[in-house]
DNA sequence: CGGGTTACCAGTCAAGTGTATTGTGTCGGC
DNA sequence: GCCGACACAATACACTTGACTGGTAACCCG
């Protein structure tokens, strides 16, 4: 064998590339050679890599995912442990929103994946199982805290973990400007405290 | 002056075409000539009434949006009269949600203008003047409601809208098929049951 | 010290893009 | 009648796109 080479760092170097197009100019003009030129490699390089822009965003996306669960992580280490529920579920919210730079980057990607995943068939499976793992982790979250007295037993588990993921369509109104960061994150706080009151 | 031709008509005719093509293949396959094919007119004659691509989508998101307002009105018309607050915020988020064929298209088309105009400027204060427009309109519902005494008076109206407006983040849990519409309803439901709790 | 696998590159291709230009009827007012 | 404004069409232009090609160099293993 050749030169040794990290293939997993080189793909994840160019999806960086990938994430910091989109950001700035949107997936429709995130071409082959412009996240070459972003990544500062040649375009037969990035094909190496990636035999298809299809192949690219997927594994982005991938990417974006575990991006996203790490900085949860991460948040989840800097608070009490245990952590109360409300906690935990307002940092899933708060890292699924643009608010940081770093999130803001994933929230594009992912609106980008989505709108991409509507009209194909093979991405459309990919992101349904992603977001439906996601769903299943927020339900379990509330399903925990209701079983440990946080949230009210008369809460239908269900309903409520549509409802805090609905928060997430905030998006489009912080990204326009529509509305602010605090005013954001000050209607999840209301949300989150209404779900949570009734037991200490 | 030659052959009569009402120009609005043609317009909205082509703007119907392109949520065809931009429901059923996406934005970015929404080329000119697909358009037009679609439509079912020549290229020139597309060109003749939309200089440029830019034209037709700020076109055809104004026509978005003003079928979005109809379809609320009508359903208003359907309610009792005068209607009760509860109602008609159920039905401007019924109507913003991909329940039915023309909302989803007006879903979608919504959907790729808010990410087209995330990196154009021009497009950017088009779209965050009608969204600001949106959030008014539910503001006053809800101010509304308070006076009328049909939502308690300790809730917070810029709150309240905001998480009213939130619940639109149930539009790509509904298109990738992570909620059922009934779902994502009972949801609404709940929240508005919940938000004009209080008074008769 | 080859040999073969791998990394990487420059160049090319056909397809498709938005837009501009030019041409052809077609009709209403004078 | 006829001319100028208008609806519409056809074609051309200048690019960009994703994908493919052949080739070169680097390197590990035997």
């Amino acid at each position: 064998m050749p030169k040794l080479v990290d293939h997993r760092e080189r793909r994840e170097a160019i999806a960086q590339a990938l994430w910091r197009v989109v950001d700035q100019d949107g997936w429709t003009r995130a071409t082959m050679r412009e996240v070459a030129r972003e990544a500062g490699v040649s375009l037969g390089h990035l094909q190496h890599y990636f035999p298809s822009r299809a192949a690219l965003l997927a594994f982005a996306m991938e990417l974006t995912a575990a991006r996203t669960s790490d900085r949860v992580a991460r948040g989840l280490a800097a608070l009490d442990q245990p952590p109360h529920p409300q906690d935990v579920l307002r940092l899933v919210v708060a890292e699924m929103l643009p608010l940081h730079p770093d999130a803001r980057a994933s929230s594009r990607m992912s609106a980008a994946y989505v709108l991409e995943a509507l009209h194909d068939p093979a991405l459309r499976q990919q992101a349904g199982l992603g977001l439906r793992e996601g769903r299943a982790m927020v339900e379990r979250l509330v399903r925990q805290a209701i079983a440990q007295g946080e949230i009210a037993p008369d809460r239908d588990p269900d309903v409520e973990t549509d409802l805090v993921l609905a928060l997430t369509g905030f998006t489009p109104l912080l990204e326009l400007g529509v509305v602010e960061p605090e005013a954001a994150l000050a209607a999840v706080d209301q949300h989150l405290d209404r779900l949570f009151a009734g037991a200490p």
